[in-house]
DNA sequence: TCCAACTGATTGCGTTTTGCAAGTGGTTGA
DNA sequence: TCAACCACTTGCAAAACGCAATCAGTTGGA
């Protein structure tokens, strides 16, 4: 699980950061789903990674600059983990892999109407999603009115979904 | 290496398809480079793919709706490999992959120009090489001039750097 | 006709990675 | 005081990987 440097070809370089089951799956969660503790990580987590595994991603993605880990001031035992500019920028990409995965692989629907709104908005929508994760992560930029959040609006459309599900099952 | 259905989220069904060191290497390799037979996609493997893996990932893909395999016509033994319309929308995937591969890993100049110019030829240039892939792989639509492809512009691309770099070594 | 080179794989084997369950030492809040 | 929580580690079995050798055929040239 380092990089070995197969080639020095963009798309394999990009396969030995993030070419495995599970560096994606904890930058999705940290990305769409906000979250930035090891716990949330790992409870949270949908498809049930192992702590040990998730340890050693966090421990990877860090060496490599895709995340930084800092003390929580709140808890002495908590860790903090923050994107990068460099994870950050992989919206485009999951993007592309959510809108493939959708049109291509039995997804649910409630899970993939994130994904379907992140194809719609286009390049302008991801760049303002970044420019959120920038002011969340990094501090940079200015904040936006709470519920006017691109993933505040994911947020509210994921919970229509599922409620509509609700509905219907009842 | 089989589905798991770990959940219905696209972004993790798309890694259950291909999330692991190989599969989309020789999915590249068959989309840029145009390789189509096993002998190819092992000895002209940059990252130098073993043959079990290789057979294995074949194998998997063509179960997976990724590929079909065919007799070779001209060789008993020869199997021709094929992308199928699911493999070949992976391309703008690949495209955001090798952009954000450029910004941020030590990739090399020569491996790297064809991002470059999938990047800057963006949607309209994904679609004129996705249609000479179709007509390729599965013989829709009408064949292009020669030297007009894509693929052909990539190729000459990229032979244009490695020149530029054995005049600049001599 | 013979045979070396080539065809898509397979086999055996040692190493690495993964997945699961349990446990670690320490912190926090009631 | 003490149960719940914190990030993470350990032990172990199972799976995947990487390498080299090998397989049974096919082909083309001498």
């Amino acid at each position: 699980m380092t990089l070995d440097r197969r080639s020095g070809c963009p798309i394999n370089l990009s396969l030995e950061v993030f070419g495995d089951r599970w560096s994606l799956i904890v930058l999705r969660d940290m990305i769409f789903g906000g979250r930035r503790h090891f716990r949330e990580l790992l409870n949270n987590s949908m498809e049930g990674i192992a702590s040990n595994i998730l340890a050693d991603r966090l421990k990877r993605l860090v060496e490599l600059g895709m995340l930084t880990r800092a003390d929580d001031p709140t808890h002495k035992q908590k860790a903090i983990y923050s994107l990068t500019e460099m994870s950050i920028t992989l919206v485009p990409i999951m993007a592309q892999l959510g809108a493939w995965g959708r049109v291509w692989l039995p997804v649910t629907e409630d899970l993939s109407i994130r994904a379907k709104l992140l194809e719609e908005g286009g390049l302008s929508l991801w760049q303002d999603f970044m420019d959120e994760l920038r002011f969340e992560h990094l501090g940079i930029g200015t904040p936006k009115p709470i519920d006017a959040t691109v993933r505040a609006r994911l947020r509210a459309a994921y919970q229509a979904v599922v409620d509509e599900q609700a509905r219907k099952a009842s």
